[in-house]
RNA sequence: GGUCCAGUGGCGGAACUGGUAUACGCACAGCACUUAAAAUGCUGCACCGAAAGGUAUGUGGGUUCGAUUCCCACCUGGACCACCA
């Protein structure tokens, strides 16, 4: 040492350990049983043409940085890289240029992968994925066909959102106030079959299992608003249509359908204790055209009205809102709570899609029903008052007095001059007119006698308002008591100035005076005066929020939450409603009309759709029992053109398996690869063995509250002693006989047996002995009793019915791309794939036949649900096995779920969620080991040009991180992303910013190579920052981290200060920095590090821990000193001082004294540690 | 319109469960080293005041010995959503 030392040269040391990582593999990780396991994920980003920009490697450098760090603490950690390759800026560069996508993709992941390595990332490469090589899609295919065989993959003629730039169609997720996401243009509305994925059927899984993981507030709650999650109530309004005009069918509780000649309509609220304010019911449109469809006989013009409104709506071509619209249907309802008629209206505000296409009106608390009850002159009611806290009070405290009152307050306005009356009273509080309603009295007869008390005016009129009054709730008024008052709230108009005198004793407690309109604001002090004066200038008469129920009967005082629910019991008690709970999640449409996407491996068949399936049901244990479902299902079956079979077997209360079998066998030879089995308790064991002695395929299965066998523990004398009659041995004999799953499996596949059970006799543990794959558990409460199911299971089976579309066998993936001419979409707006004869026309997998392949293909979302998988299971060194190998489900086990996984909050919303919905499909069916996918979830915020704009290419702003690298090296880039800002917060980018963390790198090289072997220079402060800087790291508080090194290396350096020319730092004190140091700025360290004269890299180095002794070690402190609140003096102490020496050493500073005044101090408080408090 | 988040020096920002507001960095000014510059180091840097001291965390209130932090209302900016009953 003491010659002149190396400089720090950054592109050197960068180019030297980059190098260094790749050829020793020191970041390829294997499934290391003996190591705790750490996946950190980060998105993976889209390969565009113009490279990465200085936003990516935030999140990349912080995901490093705690990689780096789990490593250097013995975790075994996998972070792994890959892009998401499919999407339309490719696509569009190929429509503009001709050359092919998978070139330009090719190109683009080169130019990252370099910059990615530039920049030092500890990526696993070797298990790197490419959503777009056939490798990989082909499982993107595979999950996709996997849906479809569980029928929540369906096709839907329904308008989409159609961009006519883009000529794609749109998820509604990506249309943006009606315009295109990604181009702007305005959206137009189109009708063509779309692909869907039936998210919705997730949506109260994909809303529990938020529950269980760890994700950021802000993240948690976009998702939770996105599936959007109502707790109502259905009601059942009665509707009386004259004689000639019947409705026939309505839908029973149980949703079956039956006939009756009373007529209801359903309605859904979120304000059941609003019910007793409906004023009017409003029908959509489409209800409408369906009851004239069953007929209704409505006069000439309403008919004309529903045509016109249907037809409009289908011409919006944004989701602007529409003038509302409406007419009298001439027909009334009964308000089922008041008893009141109401009149029924047909309106367009009301959407046929939503809910259940109608509402009840209540004008007094919801905006858009009172635009349309102002507009067509509707009664409002009132029914809900508000509830608010005076301006000024805290919460009402416990431990006070209440004080309760009645108060009315009118709002005298005289129409002359528009000028308003109020009273300036003896507190100096300024207000309208109003005072106390007496016992028994009325609101609006005390405000008149309040009026002529308290002003001497007596021609005016209280209008009849339906202003919402106030239930106010405001404490120190006067007294220490919490106040609760209910405020009358009207609008009075001074009919002449008609005037009495005022008595002296009212004079002087308040003088009335004029105020002309625009000065009423600024002049009314009172708090509960000034929002009336908002409302009644705002016209807002509505009152949406939660309050108090009043006018309601049996809700009355009740505050919203409560009654809400006191309804909803008693519409149930009375049947006249129940419970419900809606989401405003929608379906995934999953169809692009594109080129540059996964295509959907199905085919279309003629021959097939055409071809008549069979259905052969099968009932349980005594048949008239718990399945007397089938004879119906048998009806539904034949309706949808099923041969239906529901064989009758022998002596169904003592059964026995070989009898049973005999008769079944014939039945079940008739069936084929195309026909489905539907069985019922005993009846789905009886299907089972039929299937385990099959030689043949069948197509579906599915077993309803199945008698599968895999019970241990059942008490069988219980059954004996309460089913007195039935033969309990025999069911017992049958029920236990072991199932060969294996033989099963071969004739059905798992994919296609549906096993329902959630009989409460069967115990949770048992599914797990179930073959991986099997859905178990379809229905939550699906068991024997259960009935009001079964047209859901009408439903799932009808989904089964031969559509035409047949998905292609595994053999046949993946369906590869084929090289097309052009890559324009077609004008009919089909994929370029369509006009490729060669490719469309096929032979269909089932029958031979000719077919056509689809030609649409998947959204960009689809590859990315999946890739933390992909990478779990070895990327894409495994990717290349064949057939159905590389899907492992142990090392799925072994990784999953993700640890930590950051990305930006512009993809908390459908990426997170369609991914947690492709992982939960995939559990269900047995795929993958977890529910959820990710523990824990983090977001950071974006990197915005100068100026605070986002970065982009039209704008000319962004910044290279190339030229970064080059100018100040990769390291002190990574550390100034990471010091810039709180992390989850927006950042404007700042070059300058760059030279003070280079300076500090400067600094730390420096001392690295000024180490003197002698002892620890700063043991307190060496084992804080080692503190500090662990937690920092681990609450992404990166700045606060970084700049905690920074103070200790600032305090390593004026410790040199002394002795400049040849003083030493001790190893221990900077090898301590240069270890925190590392995640950050990993090639400085790793430089530093092996000039100290270590071999290893850096990376697997233990991570330093800061001594619990050394911290609390006796030093100097400084205790600050207040008297009353303020800081006064500063004494120093030892920090294990006493409370007491603490006071006392306070109370000796001549300073303090002297703020003392000699006065006693009442009370003294010592906080440890930081400060004596003095009160005087 | 709804939901959520934020507001602290010239600038980016710090203050972990209420406890000495302005850490760390940038910019700026002065000094040292140098023929000079760069680099580096040192000093200063919220506002008012000569000082004692006073005032400041968007505004106004509340709770508290003590509030950037908790509560209420308002103002400003941002993000996401939007006729979802």
């Amino acid at each position: 040492m003491g010659s002149a030392m190396k400089k720090y040269d950054p592109k050197k040391i960068e180019k030297k350990w980059q190098t260094y990582w790749a050829k020793n593999k020191t970041f390829e990780v294997k499934e290391d049983k003996k190591k705790e396991k750490f996946y950190s994920l980060i998105e993976f980003p889209y390969p565009s043409g113009e490279g990465l920009h200085v936003g990516h490697p935030r999140p990349f450098t912080a995901m490093d940085v705690i990689s780096r760090k789990k490593r250097m603490e013995g975790k075994n950690v996998l972070f792994p890289i890959g892009f998401d390759a499919f999407g339309l800026p490719t696509e569009n560069f190929a429509i503009k240029t001709g050359k092919p996508p998978a070139e330009v993709t090719k190109k683009n992941i080169a130019n990252f992968t370099r910059q990615l390595k530039m920049l030092g990332f500890s990526f696993d490469w070797s298990r790197a994925v490419d959503t777009t090589d056939p490798n990989y899609y082909k499982w993107t295919q595979e999950i996709f066909l996997q849906f479809f065989k569980h029928g929540l993959a369906y096709k839907k003629n329904q308008p989409i959102n159609w961009c006519p730039k883009d000529k794609i169609g749109l998820a509604n997720e990506e249309v943006v106030n009606g315009n295109c996401e990604r181009c702007g243009t305005a959206v137009e509305k189109r009708n063509k079959e779309q692909w869907m994925l039936a998210i919705t059927k997730y949506a109260d899984k994909l809303l529990q299992g938020l529950k269980n993981v760890d994700y950021i507030e802000r993240a948690r709650l976009q998702q939770e608003n996105w599936i959007g999650k109502s707790e109502g109530a259905l009601v059942r309004f009665s509707v009386v249509i004259p004689a000639k005009a019947g409705i026939q069918t309505i839908q029973s509780d149980a949703g079956f359908p039956i006939k009756s000649g009373m007529t209801t309509v359903e309605v859904f609220t979120t304000r059941p204790d609003t019910i007793f304010g409906a004023t009017f019911l409003a029908i959509s449109p489409e209800l409408a055209k369906s009851w004239l469809e069953v007929g209704w006989q409505a006069s000439e013009e309403v008919k004309k009205y529903i045509t016109q409104a249907l037809e409009a709506r289908s011409a919006a071509t944004t989701r602007e809102e529409q003038e509302k619209t409406g007419i009298s249907a001439g027909i009334v309802a009964i308000n089922p709570v008041s008893k009141k008629e109401i009149p029924v209206w047909i309106t367009n505000y009301v959407m046929g899609e939503v809910g259940t296409g109608a509402i009840m009106g209540v004008p007094a608390h919801d905006e858009r029903d009172f635009d349309f009850a102002k507009k067509f002159g509707l009664p409002v009611k009132q029914v809900v008052m508000q509830n608010i806290v005076v301006a000024g009070a805290a919460a009402p405290r416990d431990n006070k007095g209440l004080i309760q009152r009645k108060v009315v307050t009118g709002i005298i306005r005289n129409p002359k001059n528009d000028s308003f009356l109020l009273l300036r009273r003896a507190d100096k509080e300024s207000s309208f007119v109003g005072g106390t309603i007496e016992d028994g009295e009325d609101a609006i007869a005390a405000l008149r006698r309040e009026i002529v008390e308290e002003t001497g005016y007596t021609d005016f009129e209280i209008k009849n308002t339906v202003f919402p009054n106030f239930f106010g709730n405001g404490y120190k008024l006067r007294v220490d008591k919490n106040c609760l008052d209910f405020e009358y709230f009207y609008a009075v108009e001074l009919n002449s100035e008609l005037h009495q005198e005022v008595s002296k004793e009212e004079m002087a407690k308040h003088e009335p005076f004029w105020v002309p309109r625009a000065d009423v604001s600024k002049t009314v002090t009172l708090t509960t005066h000034q929002y009336m004066w908002n409302l009644y200038q705002e016209n807002k008469y509505c009152f949406s929020e939660d309050g108090i129920a009043v006018s309601s009967d049996f809700l009355n005082g009740l505050k919203t939450p409560e009654a809400k629910e006191k309804m909803i019991s008693w519409l149930e008690e009375h049947k006249i409603g129940k419970k419900q709970i809606n989401y405003k999640l929608r379906d995934w449409v999953f169809s692009r009309q594109r080129y540059w996407g996964e295509p959907i491996p199905l085919v279309y068949c003629e021959h097939c759709k055409n071809k008549k399936q069979k259905a052969l049901l099968i009932h349980g244990f005594e048949a008239t029992g718990d399945s007397n479902w089938l004879p119906w299902m048998k009806i539904e079956l034949e309706k949808q053109g099923f041969e239906v079979m529901v064989p009758a077997l022998p002596d169904s209360s003592h059964p026995d398996l070989g009898k049973w079998l005999a008769v079944l066998q014939p039945y079940f030879d008739k069936l084929g690869e195309n026909d489905v089995i539907v069985g019922h308790s005993l009846g789905s064991k009886a299907a089972l063995h039929l299937l385990e002695t099959s030689k043949k395929k069948i197509g579906h299965v599915y077993l309803v509250a199945s008698a599968i066998g895999l019970l241990e523990e059942r008490d069988w004398s219980k059954f004996e002693r309460e089913w007195k009659g039935s033969d309990v041995k025999a069911l017992q004999k049958f029920w236990e006989k072991p199932v060969k799953w294996e033989a099963v499996e071969k004739s059905v596949g798992n994919k296609n047996l549906i096993l329902s059970s959630d009989d409460p006799y069967i115990k949770k543990e048992t599914h797990k002995n179930l073959p991986p794959g099997w859905f178990y558990q379809l229905w939550s409460g699906f068991g024997h009793f259960q009935q009001k199911q079964i047209p859901e299971l009408l439903n799932l089976i009808l989904q089964s019915k031969n559509t035409g579309w047949v998905p292609l066998p595994e053999s046949e993936l993946p369906l590869k791309l084929p090289k097309v001419e052009k890559y324009q979409p077609t004008d009919t707006g089909e994929s370029p794939l369509a006009a490729m004869e060669k490719w469309v026309k096929t032979k269909c997998p089932n029958c031979g036949g000719p077919a056509k392949r689809e030609t649409d293909t998947m959204p960009n979302w689809a590859g990315s649900s999946w890739y933390f998988l992909a990478y779990a299971m070895g990327g894409k060194k495994r990717l290349k096995e064949k057939g159905d190998k590389f899907w492992d489900k142990e090392m799925l086990k072994h990784w999953q779920p993700v640890d930590w996984y950051n990305g930006g909050m512009e993809h908390t919303v459908l990426h997170l969620l369609y991914s947690r919905f492709w992982n939960q499909f995939l559990y269900d069916i047995g795929m993958v080991p977890t529910p959820e996918p990710y523990a824990k979830r983090t977001s950071h915020g974006m990197i915005l040009a100068k100026g605070g704009e986002k970065m982009s290419k039209s704008r000319g702003n962004v910044v290279n991180p190339d030229e970064m690298v080059e100018q100040f090296g990769a390291d002190a880039l990574r550390t100034y992303i990471m010091f810039m800002g709180p992390f989850d917060q927006a950042v404007e980018w700042d070059t300058n910013g760059l030279v003070g963390v280079k300076r500090f790198l400067d600094k730390v090289w420096r001392l690295g190579n000024r180490i003197g072997e002698h002892k620890l220079d700063h043991p307190w402060a060496m084992h804080k920052t080692i503190a500090a800087v662990s937690a920092r790291i681990d609450s992404m508080s990166f700045n606060t981290a970084i700049s905690e090194m920074m103070v200790y290396a600032n305090l390593l350096e004026n410790h040199l200060g002394e002795n400049k020319e040849n003083g030493t730092v001790s190893r221990e004190a900077v090898e301590a920095l240069v270890l925190l140091l590392s995640p950050f700025a990993p090639h400085l360290c790793e430089q530093i590090w092996s000039q100290l004269g270590h071999e290893k890299s850096i990376a697997f180095e233990k991570w330093p821990e800061a001594n619990q002794e050394e911290l609390e070690k006796k030093q100097n402190i400084n205790l600050a000193v207040q008297v009353n609140g303020k800081l006064r003096d500063t004494v120093t102490a030892w920090s294990d001082i006493s409370e007491e020496e603490a006071k006392k050493a306070a109370l000796a500073s001549e300073k303090i004294q002297k703020w003392l005044e000699g006065k006693e101090p009442k009370k003294v408080i010592y906080v440890k540690g930081k400060l004596v408090s003095i009160v005087v």
